[in-house]
DNA sequence: AATGAATGAGTATTCATTCAT
DNA sequence: TATGAATGAATACTCATTCAT
């Protein structure tokens, strides 16, 4: 006696949906900020019912923290595969150039992700796991070709150099980059 | 037993009321984020009613971008008056380092409203202006004693640092710091 | 001595709610006018909680839209089924009388809704199908016992007698109406 | 020992701003209808400080009162002026369908505020002194040249066309207006 | 006499979250 | 298990009006 003859849920059995949900949550990170992201806008980059997202997560904070973690573990190998083919400290210095100069994989996207993680976890500490984990697998690939200290420096410097590169609107030479990293490694 | 009519502050007539919106704006920004603020936590910190931020400001983004600006105008003369009083290269690095490790007067506080401000910017052509004209002024200073891809890598090197200090609950050494700063511009 | 935590309306699943709010709508513009209907007005007038009206509407236009469209379709019946009864030109005179003097079923407050309509439709595009549907369909009920020109002209006559019949505190004849309707179709 | 040398005021003596903000108030009404006319927009179209407004008027609703009252006012001579020509029922059948077809001087921002004010005076009794008034002049002029109740169909012909007229996206023939106004009064 | 700064009640709307189904 | 309707607190903002100057 009812009108509609069922037939209608689009997606039923979806097992990674959840794990769709943490990479919209990435997607919208990027596009809008932590300050602009909302659980609507999340539940449409994934194409989700809005009430799916908090029966797979505790709340938005839980699946923000997620998506943080998911982006810098991602991030890492890729970090380190940039670093695999260099071989000598000439080649270490080219591929740090690559990298700051967005010759590497990593976009502007990307970097803003981190940024915004960043901001994020000086006010959740919760997120400092992340970014401290992050930073420490950065360090140990730079470890490989420098010394401890060196390394936390040509971290620093990728870290500032990639912000007022992405900042700013005038162009950025890549042989003065180079000739930075260069003087910092003492290779010329 | 009726309501008590009590102490309605009768605050008429408050000259920089405006001005003392725009500080409490980065006060907000520095305790919860652009994020996390909004106009009744400025309109709280500024003692003054809700309807008075949209009385002094066309929105909530025009205000931001006031606080912004007035904290980027705040910084540069601080930052120049650190560096005053170095004479050679050697008192520029214990400058730089002083910087760094947060024994010159900008705190903690302050570096996290710069950073909101930069990734504000990322996404806020308005503010770019601000972005740039800090930058700018920065490097003027140290220009004063470096060149200029010099300079520009030094600023990206002090930005890196303050960032990786400021998110790292290990401690960091002095004396490291001074030795990477060292490294950078050859002065052991 | 507490807040009574009391009969906190528990109402879950309301089918047709939606409906309602609309029904709500319009009763509201009858009595406020569009100038003075707000949110908070119809949603009390549907006893629905205001987050209800923005979930079901995209807007409170989309709302009072939604509310002149369906008020229209809800009179057009009832002006066709008025004239249903008429056979001859005297009948329909009598017909016309009887509306003009609100004889028939539509009461004040639906004209007053009706005008707010047209006042709406004049600043707002979207309303115009919605009035010009509404005219069609009465010239068409006319149109049964007159040629096209006179039905123009008695369907602003009934228009142009209401809304001064609305207006005027004095009595209005029922014979002069009756008159002024005879002189205008022949009838006497 | 105060900054500003004084010099500021740049509209002393202006004797007849009252009057231009009624007339201010008008052309709002006409602009945004009473639902978009808001204190602000009336004093930005009067060229007046805000304070202005409640400091010669009681309160905004006193000032529309104002408004509809000089508008009204304003349309009767004009009214009376439009039949000032016509002689004879023949020339009388002509102005009243230039008036209609909007050949006279009346264009489509009068009628607009002339349906505000019929709307607004359904609900405001204050008002309806204003409309009674008004209906009365128009349909003495009528009168000069039919009796009274001919008159009184007249008027709401020509309010109902007028109405329709304004709506009606379709285009109206003034040969059809015509012939409907002749077949009223008698005169083919 | 005249005003612009100030106010707080009110506006529509957004939001993360709840919950009956 | 999964959802979409539902919620109410919170959001930015508007408003007519007040009042110290």
């Amino acid at each position: 006696m009812t009108a509609v003859p069922a037939a209608r849920s689009p997606r039923r059995y979806d097992p990674d949906r959840k794990s769709r949900i943490v990479d919209a949550a990435i997607e919208v990170i990027a596009d809008h900020g932590v300050a602009g992201t909302t659980s609507r806008l999340i539940a449409a980059a994934a194409d989700v019912p809005l009430g799916s997202l908090t029966y797979h997560f505790d709340s938005i904070d839980d699946l923000l923290e997620q998506a943080f973690r998911r982006h810098a573990e991602r991030m890492s190998p890729r970090y380190e595969a940039h670093f695999e083919k260099a071989t000598d400290l000439a080649g270490f210095a080219t591929a740090v150039t690559d990298l700051i100069s967005g010759d590497a994989g990593g976009d502007a996207r990307d970097w803003a992700v981190s940024y915004e993680l960043y901001l994020a976890a000086l006010r959740n500490p919760a997120l400092r796991g992340v970014t401290e984990a992050w930073m420490r697998r950065s360090r140990m690939v730079l470890e490989r070709f420098i010394d401890p200290v060196t390394a936390r420096g040509i971290d620093a410097l990728i870290e500032g150099l990639v912000i007022h590169l992405t900042l700013s609107t005038a162009s950025f030479d890549r042989a003065d980059t180079r000739a930075i990293v260069g003087r910092f490694l003492g290779v010329p």
